[in-house]
DNA sequence: TAGGCCATCTGGTCCT
DNA sequence: AGGACCAGATGGCCTA
């Protein structure tokens, strides 16, 4: 059995099993994401404007309030600014490499979600994995 | 306007 | 000491 025959397969059986299989899903293993909320949030879009004000973290760490509890721990961190600088760079750099991570995985799910108007959110994306990976199992298993 | 999703910042913790 | 990872907080954007 080769892999388009699988995905076929995979394919048909959702079809058949349940037209609405991703509401389905989405009722009962994420009762929490009830709508398919827009998406398609890439860095870029937080690159110009919000990015210069975040930065002014970096120059005034005690920006949020003077008398946010906060605000008062960041006066008695124990990294230099320097370091919290460069830590909140790679800590940035490292969600990026995530969330792309996750856009490269939507490509993998059979196109049948993404069909249904707005792309997957990442938990949407996280449990339809989970899922068709189940899927794949069951079938090869039984192959 | 409320709620969901997201990116970012931050402090804490663990590991090398 | 510094990097990686994690979870909480925050604020912006978008949709119903």
């Amino acid at each position: 059995m080769d892999v388009d025959s699988i995905t076929s397969k995979i394919l048909a059986e959702w079809k058949v099993s349940d037209g609405a299989f991703v509401e389905e899903q989405l009722q009962s293993s994420s009762p929490e994401s009830s709508s398919m909320d827009s998406v398609c949030s890439s860095p870029e879009m937080f690159s110009s404007g919000h990015q210069e004000i975040q930065d002014l973290a970096y120059v005034f760490p005690g920006r949020r309030s003077s008398c946010d509890p906060k605000a008062q721990r960041q006066n008695k961190s124990k990294m230099s600014t320097k370091r919290r600088m460069k830590a909140s760079e790679r800590e940035k750099m490292r969600m990026r490499s995530l969330a792309e991570a996750l856009h490269q995985l939507r490509y993998y799910l059979p196109p049948d979600y993404t069909k249904r108007g707005q792309p997957l959110t990442k938990i949407q994306t996280l449990k339809y994995t989970i899922e068709y990976i189940n899927k794949l199992s069951d079938i090869l298993s039984h192959a």
